[in-house]
RNA sequence: GGUCGGAUGGCCGAGAGGCUAGGCAAGGCUCUGCAAAAGCUUCCACAGCGGUUCGAAUCCGCUUCCGACCUCCA
């Protein structure tokens, strides 16, 4: 029996507006299709936080043994700046500025995409599919959608109907928009002239010839609109319907909102039962967006170099930080913020490496006890907590409590003798699975850790503990202090002492 | 302007009609050669004004502030 038999999820569907419990289409297996990074600049950290509570929701489902086909796209084609149609590609306008091949462009910021998420310990999808490389699929869709009367031809470029759209379903749905509305608010833009109506947006669009990145269409030379190829590949990859869709909130009124219109068009099924939106990352209460300038590059986090931060934050601190928020929450970037994460991290990370340590003074309970019927409630907890909409902030809060059991047992503050040798099993498993597993945590602060060090370390401290012996504090805390200069803390406890990074 | 979402203790942040959030900071106690760590403990917050209710931070109105989207952004 897997574990997702026994857990039921419930997660909120910006579709419905409330919370639904979780039914795959298919019983143990879950598609998900989540919207990547466009690759023409360095990944800024909101993007960071979005993929990083996406790959905590997949590192959930893995757990619990469900099948994951985790789909998240990265965009190389298509994606304009500016407004309206007339803008240029966001890639190929980076390669005229970097005076370089437009794959040239995708190919540094892909590495250097990939790079910042192995940092941060977020899993690799398990398809990583490029809009360069499904444009006959795009072409396809788009066919299928003017051959179904939702798309039209004008000079080169094909347009989506939304009005006839609109007819099938409620175009506005996800953002909670009606299509008056959305009429009335629609601002006159240069160069949209040509669209039936302003709402249209473009499948396939015309190239003009100073244009790089381009491909031949039943429609001429041109390249896909940018909602497109998100459609095109989930429906490849995870089919007409799927179970989850995800990205940032800032892409469920137009991006998002254009997929469904786009599926609805081609196959006229809503592609995603549960349609999931991370929250924005803000600086001072405001986002933090590319086109402000008040982000910072996740290399700048992590070596301090920014004017605005005090000090570096590692990987692991900024992923706990992230995590002590809801997904749905905005949260705010602040060093008093990340210095509080920073200390927690490590008192969770302590508790961690005390687990494997720990061994009851005489023998375990046979029958139940208060302390065990207690533990088993903190454990059940941290599922129940994972399961209600993927509460990592309370799940953590959890963790906390067992931390502090654990403690309490190594320093024998509490008998973990209490605990029945089952439980006993059960805490180490949950309690690591949770941390590593489930919220990707590593244990940095053991990351210097090898076989010299642990050896330097035991003979260090061995001449210090028979300094202590023979009462030699002088020598005792020059030996500590030292050490506390190179940022390793030494605590003595009743059981000896131990050490640790930071 | 339209639509949507927020305002929680010194700070960060969960919760969502009665039941401890948690972390950080601060105070006290225990332990300790000293320290650190740890455990116990104190600090009982929900923008304002009305209303519903036996009971509201949580529901309903109004007010004030803030943010997001409506152009590109996760």
């Amino acid at each position: 029996m897997s574990l997702y038999q026994q857990q039921e999820i419930k997660l909120y569907n910006t579709l419905t507006r409330q919370k639904e419990v979780f039914r795959p289409l298919v019983a143990g297996k879950v598609g998900m299709y989540v919207c990547g990074p466009t690759v023409y600049q360095n990944v800024h950290l909101g993007n960071c936080r979005t993929f990083i509570s996406f790959d905590v929701m997949y590192r959930y489902l893995k757990h619990l043994g469900y099948q994951v086909r985790y789909v998240r796209n990265i965009t190389d084609a298509g994606h304009m700046v500016g407004d309206g149609d007339e803008g240029e590609d966001k890639v190929a306008k980076q390669a005229r500025l970097e005076q370089v091949e437009p794959m040239e462009i995708v190919q540094q910021y892909t590495v250097g995409f990939h790079h910042v998420m192995e940092q941060f310990n977020a899993l690799p999808p398990s398809i990583e599919p490029t809009a360069t490389g499904h444009i006959v699929e795009q072409i396809d869709m788009t066919q299928q959608i003017v051959e179904n009367g939702y798309g039209y031809e004008i000079d080169g470029t094909i347009y989506c109907d939304v009005n006839r759209l609109n007819e099938l379903y409620p175009y506005g749905q996800l953002s909670g928009r009606k299509l008056e509305d959305l009429y009335s608010n629609t601002r006159e833009l240069d160069g949209q002239d040509q669209k039936r109506n302003p709402l249209d947006f473009a499948l396939w669009k015309k190239a003009k010839p100073e244009h790089i990145q381009k491909w031949n269409s039943p429609w001429g030379t041109g390249f896909p609109g940018w909602h497109l190829e998100c459609s095109a590949m989930s429906q490849k990859y995870l089919g007409e319907q799927f179970d989850i869709h995800g990205g940032g909130l800032d892409l469920a009124p137009t991006h998002h909102t254009n997929e469904i219109a786009q599926s609805m068009a081609c196959c006229g099924k809503q592609p995603a039962q549960y349609w999931l939106h991370t929250n924005m990352l803000t600086v001072n209460g405001t986002k933090m967006s590319k086109s402000l300038g008040n982000s910072f590059l996740p290399h700048e986090l992590f070596a301090g170099s920014h004017p605005l931060l005090e000090q570096p934050y590692s990987p692991m601190t900024v992923r706990f930080f992230f995590l002590q928020a809801h997904y749905r929450s905005t949260v705010d970037f602040s060093n008093e913020a990340l210095q509080a994460a920073e200390k927690g991290y490590r008192r969770l990370m302590a508790a961690f490496q005390l687990l494997p340590k720990l061994s009851p003074a005489n023998s375990f309970a046979t029958s139940s006890t208060a302390e065990d019927v207690a533990l088993n409630a903190l454990l059940d907890e941290c599922y129940a907590c994972m399961n209600d909409d993927f509460n990592t902030p309370q799940t953590i809060a959890v963790l906390f409590g067992i931390a502090a059991k654990i403690n309490a047992y190594h320093h024998q503050q509490a008998p973990l003798g209490d605990l029945q040798s089952a439980t006993f099993e059960r805490l180490k498993m949950v309690f690591s699975s949770m941390i590593i597993d489930v919220l990707g945590l590593l244990d940095e602060t053991n990351a210097a850790d090898s076989g010299v060090t642990d050896g330097l370390m035991s003979l260090i401290l061995e001449i210090r503990a028979n300094a202590r012996a023979n009462k030699d504090w002088t020598t005792s805390d020059i030996i500590r202090n030292q050490l506390t200069a190179l940022g390793i803390s030494v605590k003595d406890g009743k059981e000896g002492t131990t050490w640790n990074l930071g």
